[in-house]
DNA sequence: CATAGTGTACTGGTGAGGTATAACACCATT
DNA sequence: AATGGTGTTATACCTCACCAGTACACTATG
């Protein structure tokens, strides 16, 4: 997917990004094991210890918990502790930013809201009821 | 005034923003000269090759032009100009991404837009004082 | 000419990000 | 025990963005 890096941001960077919003949306469940250091390394052709530290990210914020031998599995209840976060950090920072370059370039909300093409992400990709 | 910046983006970039802001804004009229690289080089305790490394891009856009022995100054016409690129910017590349991760928040849009009401920013603020 | 004001070219240091390689500790499977 | 799978650590190295310090070319003004 993400084959193509964009060169402003550290790829280890870009890889813990990744693997957020795909716990967000669903695509990764709690209880699952993230792809090994090995394996991404080879498919992204990047060094595993770029990917470590990605995943290092991920055990300091208890996101992801090692079982040694086996892997990275992503730890219960974190989807709805990340949300809570991400909105957070996008309302207290992101948003503010956003907002007044929008006042600043003279946008509508209309304008904004015309042609919101939805890419409606599956939070829910296992049939599982929240 | 020491201004505080942000260690993520280059200084020289932070300058240049903060230089485009003020034409939008209408802080830097069109024929206004910009301060000297030694001026803001002391004023915020910056190495003047930091500055010029702005005023240089600003240069290469054609937003300013350059009078030798005298400064730079602000071309006619060019508040227009940046108003129509940042907004195909921002309306092409930001605020999908905004969108985005608005609906991965499942947070909404309508909503976050209806109370932006306390940021209106002054669009003419030339000198004219009581 | 002298002086002070413009912007900028050159050189070099520092540190972050990434690569390369090897080795380690642990576990699962055979 | 042997093998091969996890992630991790350590070391060294490379590249490049950022930025500082100096020096230069130019112009305006005495």
């Amino acid at each position: 997917m993400s084959k193509t890096w964009d060169n402003d941001i550290p790829i280890y960077l870009q890889l813990y990004q990744q693997v957020i919003r795909r716990i967000l949306d669903g695509y990764i469940a709690e209880g699952d094991s993230l792809p090994s250091v090995r394996n991404v390394a080879s498919e992204y052709q990047l060094n595993p210890v770029t990917i470590s530290k990605a995943y290092q990210m991920l055990q300091d914020e208890q996101i992801v918990e090692k079982q040694r031998g086996k892997g990275l599995f992503v730890k219960e209840g974190v989807q709805m502790l990340i949300l809570e976060r991400e909105r957070k950090q996008f309302l207290d920072k992101e948003w503010p930013a956003v907002l007044e370059q929008i006042t600043r370039l003279q946008l509508s909300a209309e304008q904004l809201l015309a042609n919101k093409s939805q890419h409606e992400s599956p939070n829910n990709q296992r049939g599982e009821q929240s």
